[in-house]
DNA sequence: GTATTTCAATTACAGACGTAATTGGAAGCG
DNA sequence: CGCTTCCAATTACGTCTGTAATTGAAATAC
């Protein structure tokens, strides 16, 4: 079962530090949404039932952390963009943003650095 | 407004030919998916809403072509994720798939020849 | 010119999603 | 013990999406 746009917020919240109850996620996201507390608390029930997270009883409230790695879904929503738009490879996404002239001189030096590693240990 | 993912079989369609008849379209879809015929054309009308594709009658039926630029999308598309996950930044993505031992012999001949190119004109 | 065919337009409908209010139950206060 | 308070659980509701059936209008065939 994927996770929405909205549950993946609250999933940043408890990869970042874990495990919370609602209320710290509540105010974790006050600074950067205007959800209120009973939308959160949705999200999170949605995402329990998804298996996404779980919750571990702590005297009165419960206390919530992540089940699915942030890694794992990362690469999940990366590998279906490269899927459905760039032949499933990474040099194609890069080849375009390089058409667009987005790519940083940071990205640059990571990347030369990257390969350079790469080549090293091949 | 943003396009959805059955929307998007639909412009692939069409960005691989264009002008195409609602029937030329059900027929390119009929070996890549089951969807039927009214399903394809619902489609195709919530494409016109979203000002994705435009119409021009042609006799009695119409011929729809993209408005939408397929490059377009896809950066759009991109960006969204790089924003989402990997701090707006190519290399970060590159460097997920380096680790999850993902880039192919391919990618990595292509990404030192963009990087040598990119180089050389800097 | 009526019957049939061919399209397009309208309507349908269940599930997911974003957003939240309301209800219920346990814990503490007086 | 009954009242309030604090959570969690349930219910709500409009929109978007995926999927399609139904209706309607124009053209074609007899």
């Amino acid at each position: 079962m994927p996770i929405s746009d909205a549950e993946s917020v609250v999933m940043d919240v408890l990869w970042r530090r874990a495990p919370l109850s609602a209320d710290d996620v509540v105010a974790a996201l006050a600074a950067s949404t205007d959800w209120q507390e009973p939308t959160i608390k949705t999200l999170l029930n949605r995402l329990l039932k998804k298996r996404a997270i779980a919750a571990e009883r702590d005297g009165k409230r419960y206390l919530y952390r992540p089940l699915l790695k942030r890694a794992d879904y990362v690469h999940s929503e990366s590998k279906s963009l490269l899927d459905r738009l760039f032949d499933g490879r990474v040099a194609p996404l890069v080849a375009h943003f390089s058409e667009r002239r987005k790519l940083s001189k940071k990205d640059l030096t990571e990347l030369k650095r990257l390969i350079e590693e790469l080549d090293h240990d091949a």
